[in-house]
DNA sequence: TCTTTAATAATAGTATTACTATCATAAATA
DNA sequence: TATTTATGATAGTAATACTATTATTAAAGA
């Protein structure tokens, strides 16, 4: 099944859109494979510049730092997820199963069914939860916010909100309960690998046993009077 | 009311004890109030050398680097909560009384009655919510996990997941429950101040709307079938 | 009291990071 | 063909994240 998935980024993120270009398409393929396994702290331009083989001064033509990049990234990420969202609750009338549907695929580490996308999506999901926090959990996050840096965040958990209005319009905490779904999502997947203590489902690191977890945790909060 | 606190902290934090010794000292309640003032990214300990007074070569023989210096603040802030939890939690009988206070300890800022303690409570409070995930959000986890780094945590998230048990023992997933209500009560907080739209609780940025939240939540989990 | 030890200051120095600037050249476009 | 645009090549700066050496001082032990 080929879906064309392409969003529009906002400009604030870059300084030379990446999409436009060969190089620029590189950095963000690059930098996502070379996050993903070096972690953002010992990811450099200059790193980067190197595997690309282009130099640093191009890099930062594109991207005015790598916390910009790194915010470039995570954005495309939930995006991406906020289409999947939409595209997979698409034909699922029940409010209930779409929340299972929901779950699923914020615990899904790779929803491309094929390779049609060009960007690694088991890094991408690897940084999104990993370094994703750091994108706002930083001096400048009134600053990034005001210029939409955090948007396809909060469009998503807009989303998800709205869906837990249409499951039971009583409740009083839609926005706070979605967004403390997504985090944990990604949290509880993170200490299930490496803080196996904090998690009940860290004995098969199964995601099957992490969806029920937070099942139980918002059909739990939804339900009660 | 005074109350005696000291911790023994995990001697593979620093390289000499900063307990030890006035410095030593200097460097823990100073380096508080600069990552406050300044976020994490920008203190260094040039920074923090200068408004001690002192030389880098002195900071650098008490902390290996800033990374080992954030871990131990803030595990030292998990083991101070933790120890509010057992001394307020001492005479509160029921179940459900202790959860809610507990939820009411992991929102305050300060938790401390009057200024007996050194280290800047309201400062250390920020620092552990919006620092506190980078502690174990490198790609050093699993090395530091080792060594026990992340021990205060994972300890009060085991507590709170035995009050749980309490409260409920066939409930599944007291650990998985105890960790996504530590991560919220400071996610949603910070959100509520930063990133209001992800939170219900924006409007008045009372930290009591945040506590009857998460005890929605909490209670909504533990008391469903 | 003298000696030893321990801790810090003062100083210097290195490798890396996070940039900025300049100029030449190649490719795309008008 | 002329011009714009993107990149490469090169250089350089300030700051960060350290490490090392020597001298001085204060405290501890004999």
């Amino acid at each position: 099944m080929q879906v064309d998935f392409k969003v529009k980024m906002n400009p604030n993120l870059y300084l030379r859109d990446p999409e436009g270009t060969d190089v620029g398409k590189q950095i963000i393929n690059t930098s996502v494979k070379m996050i993903y396994e070096l972690g953002y702290e010992f990811f450099t331009f200059k790193k980067l510049a190197i595997e690309i083989g282009c130099t640093e001064a191009t890099v930062y033509r594109y991207f005015e730092n790598k916390h910009k990049l790194l915010i470039y990234l995570v954005d495309w990420y939930w995006s991406f997820i906020e289409f999947q969202v939409i595209f997979q609750l698409n034909n699922i009338v029940k409010p209930v199963d779409k929340i299972k549907k929901l779950i699923d695929i914020l615990v899904w580490e790779d929803n491309t069914e094929n390779d049609l996308y060009e960007i690694d999506q088991k890094a991408l999901f690897y940084i999104a939860m990993a370094e994703g926090s750091k994108t706002y959990l930083s001096k400048d996050v009134d600053e990034n916010n005001k210029v939409m840096l955090f948007k396809p965040y909060k469009d998503l958990c807009g989303r998800i909100a709205l869906i837990f209005k249409e499951y039971n319009n009583k409740y009083k905490y839609p926005a706070s309960l979605a967004s403390t779904l997504v985090k944990a999502a990604h949290m509880q997947y993170y200490f299930m690998h490496h803080l196996p203590r904090l998690s009940d489902c860290s004995k098969n690191k199964n995601p099957k046993d992490l969806e029920i977890f937070l099942e139980h945790l918002v059909f739990g909060s939804l339900n009660a009077k």
